[in-house]
Order: C-alpha cells, then structure tokens, then sequence
DNA sequence: GCAATTGTTATGGTTAACTAGAACACTAGT
DNA sequence: ACTAGTGTTCTAGTTAACCATAACAATTGC
C-alpha cells in the first residue's frame, strides 16, 4: 500500500503531488494492476487535505485510464506507465545511476545540481553523438546484453 | 543572455518557472556573476506574462541573495549556486550521464521513467535497500493486503 | 435485509496566483 | 537639463486551489 505524503509549504498543488506519486510508483514497479489505493478518508486523514483534494487526484488518474474507482469497494490499479523495460534492465539502470550519484556527490555536487544536469542532458536533441560516445554506448550495451562479462570500466 | 520559456497550460506558477530556470542556468554555468537578466519589459513581451509577475521573480531572486537589481540600470547576477564544482569534473559527469541516458533509452525507458528513477535514487540515503529488495517488499505488501484474490471485480 | 465502508456530489467560503492598467522613482546617455 | 530606459509601487479584478460540512449512492460482508 503506498502512503502518501503531502507537502505544502511550496505552491505544488496537493492533488497534483498525489497524482505524481501514483505516477512515479507507477513507473518504478512499485505498484502494479489490481494493487488497492488507500481510501480517500485515509488520504484524508493521514495527510490533512481535504475529501475534495483527493478526489480530484484520483479522478484525474482515472481520466487517464490509470486507476478504476469503484463506489463501496475503493480505487483500485487498472493501468501501466511505461514499465514495459525488463525489470533485470532496470535494475542494472539504477545501479549505474548509483554509482554515478555517489561519484557526482563526492565531486561536491548537490542534489538540485544532479537534478539539473539531468534535465539539461534529457533536453538535448539526441542523434549528436561523437564518436567516442557512440563506441561508450556500444560498449555497454554489450555489458547490459551481457552482464556476466564485465569488460574494462 | 538568457531567454526565458514559460508554458502557462500547466498549474507551475509563471514566476516559479522563471526563478527555476535562473537557479538552473547558474547551476549549470551558464550564468555568472555580473551577467544581465532581460529587463522586466522584456520578459513581459517575449514571455506574455504580467510586470508584477515577472518582479515577484526576480524579487525572489534577489531576497536569496542571487541577484541584485538596479533602478535604470537592469538586474544583475551577484550570487552562486553550488556550482562551486570543478568544470572539468562537471563535464566528465555530464559525458557519463549522457551516456547512461543512451542506455536508458535503448532499453526502454521514456524520459519521465528516467526522472522517476533519479528521484528514486537521490531519495534513497546512503545504504538503501536493491531495487530487487525494494520489489520483493512491495510484493509482500500486496499478497498481505489481498491474501486470497489477484486483484479487484 | 441491514449496517458499515467506500466513492461521489453539492454548497459556500478563504486564500493565493495571476492579470490589467497606470503611475512613480531612479539611472545613464546625450 | 533633458530624454529614454529601467525597476518599482499601486489599485482592482479574475481565476484556481483548497477547505469545511453535509448529504447522497453503490458495494461489501454479515
């Protein structure tokens, strides 16, 4: 069951910051079709917002086809997003992404600095690779196929 | 000179659009100190947004000590943001993430899955669970919340 | 059938964000 | 001194998000 959790000392709508955690549970596998949301009273009462607030969160997830409400029995999963990569891939993402985050905070970065980078690196228009990158993502795309064979890091 | 981008169709403020893309154009060095942020009637026309909204930006920008403006003159960068990093370490982790996007890409993964993912790892402290632990905790979640039946109807 | 639980709707009020238009105050260049 | 460009303030209005309360409707479990 995820629990919620709603900030609103920033000017992020409550509804939206619930909309988004169901999206991002979504895409990390942590919740799957069938799995229960908790109940809008539960919502209510464990982050203080209002019945109106988490309805209008829920409904806008079944707008987009992510959830079914059902009246009497509660909201349930009825979606994917984006989950179709190999969860044995995913993992491997995440663990380079580690590392990678542990190599950018010794180098002083912080987090907000990741975070940028991030959106900098997503916005450029892919298709510009050097030849250097093209042989760097060439080479690991050998390692993800084959991950038993680790070549030089 | 930056030029700014605002997208009114979302619920993001105007002026937390603006805030945000100063911060990350320092982060990133792309903004230093002494450069000139567009007048105010610029942003205006070029952006379609209020006067009032663009000097509660910068207004905000100027309480946390980013930039400092001057009547008749303009609004000028007088602060840093972490960028206290090493540019060449910067880049080289730039080239890295560059490529770990590549991958990411090739297997699958859409650019908000990505970002789900950082969000993951940046969240998680020092020493977290693997993602398959993770996995198999959710799953045990679920079989505890629904013991007999696979899902909902 | 009945009671409890759940989603849903309705009404009204509060607050903050944003817009609109105008005017003011300071500075730089001539 | 003058003019143009700049940041700044003011008043007023619109919109959206949120809250509070209450009632209604459908399902579940007994």
């Amino acid at each position: 069951m995820i629990d919620f959790y709603v900030d609103r000392t920033g000017s992020v709508p409550a509804y939206a910051q619930l909309v988004q955690q169901v999206r991002e549970a979504l895409r990390l596998g942590l919740l799957r079709t069938g799995d229960k949301l908790p109940t809008v009273r539960e919502v209510v009462t464990s982050c203080a917002v209002n019945a109106a607030t988490v309805l209008k969160a829920y409904r806008e997830l079944e707008l987009s086809g992510l959830v079914e409400a059902r009246q009497g029995a509660g909201t349930y999963i009825s979606g994917t997003l984006g989950g179709s990569a190999d969860p044995a891939a995913m993992d491997r993402l995440r663990g380079r992404l580690r590392t990678w985050v542990g190599d950018a905070r010794q180098a002083g970065l912080e987090d907000d600095d990741m975070r940028a980078l991030v959106t900098s690196v997503l916005a450029e228009p892919p298709g510009e690779l050097s030849a250097e990158q093209r042989a760097a993502q060439a080479q690991a795309a050998r390692e993800q196929q084959n991950p038993r064979s680790a070549g030089p890091r």
